[in-house]
DNA sequence: GTATATTATTTACCTAGGTAAATATAAGTT
DNA sequence: AACTTATATTTACCTAGGTAAATAATATAC
């Protein structure tokens, strides 16, 4: 049994990757939301209101891409900002829309995760959770 | 030890993701180029000249990405396309810029692949593998 | 209290991925 | 040969990620 290459490891995580957010985007079409967007909803919920930087910090992406993922929940009724208690900040909160569809979404999501990752045992999905945080740490 | 979730699995993947591009892309700018050009480059290093379609089924990209990144490509001067015996198809080539500069490229490419496992054994890289195989195979 | 530095957000501009529809050529049918 | 279908590529238009620089408000320094 040859070991794989470090290449092959990474191109089949590039492939699995982009599998899973096209197919997760297809099944929110369905709510009107894509991945990006599903994922910010679902942090407030978690969370509680919270302003762009928690947001971004916590989510691990850029603040411009907030801004405008934002801004697209804020047009389809999602999201409204509002203004902090230090100006510069806008605190973030799900709508009574959001909140009515919120649900409904996850129900959609959980069966999502479950399905790409059925061909996994619970041990092997704690595995290949464990094997990941090992990855691309950052140190050398 | 709590049985992780299948949302936290998929949520670190999505941030493994996310920094393996972000470094990939950062460490690709000295050479005038990002990783999915890269992608595309060694394809074709490796296989010899391809058609369009035979990189986007490989990659398992669509068509019209591969269009835009070989556009890119082509103005960088990294590949010529030549019209196939079939005359709908162009046949993607490399150009002697980007032969010349292959190699150190790949010694780049090298060093980023073995930076993002070196936490990782070889039978933990196997094992990632294939879990990852098992992964959002999109059967049910 | 004014000047400077920091922080939160935004704007402008890249690349990359996707879908849907258009175009051009090839292949198949009658 | 003409008509229809299929294939290869492109165009137009989305969303998402990134960086660099601008803007506004706060915090800090003097």
């Amino acid at each position: 049994m040859n070991n794989i290459t470090n290449r092959d490891l990474l191109h089949l995580l590039n492939q699995r990757f982009r599998y899973l957010t096209k197919e997760m985007n297809k099944r929110l079409s369905d709510h009107g939301l894509y991945a990006s967007q599903w994922s910010i909803i679902f942090s407030i919920q978690r969370f509680g209101p919270m302003t762009q930087t928690d947001i971004w910090k916590y989510l691990n992406i850029e603040a411009p891409t907030v801004t405008r993922t934002l801004s697209r929940l804020e047009k389809g009724s999602w999201i409204v900002r509002r203004q902090g208690e230090d100006k510069r900040e806008r605190v973030i909160e799900l709508t009574d829309y959001a909140k009515q569809n919120f649900s409904v979404v996850q129900e959609t999501m959980d069966t999502f995760d479950e399905d790409m990752v059925t061909h996994l045992s619970p041990e092997e999905r704690n595995h290949l959770y464990r094997l990941l945080e090992k990855l691309a740490t950052g140190e050398k």
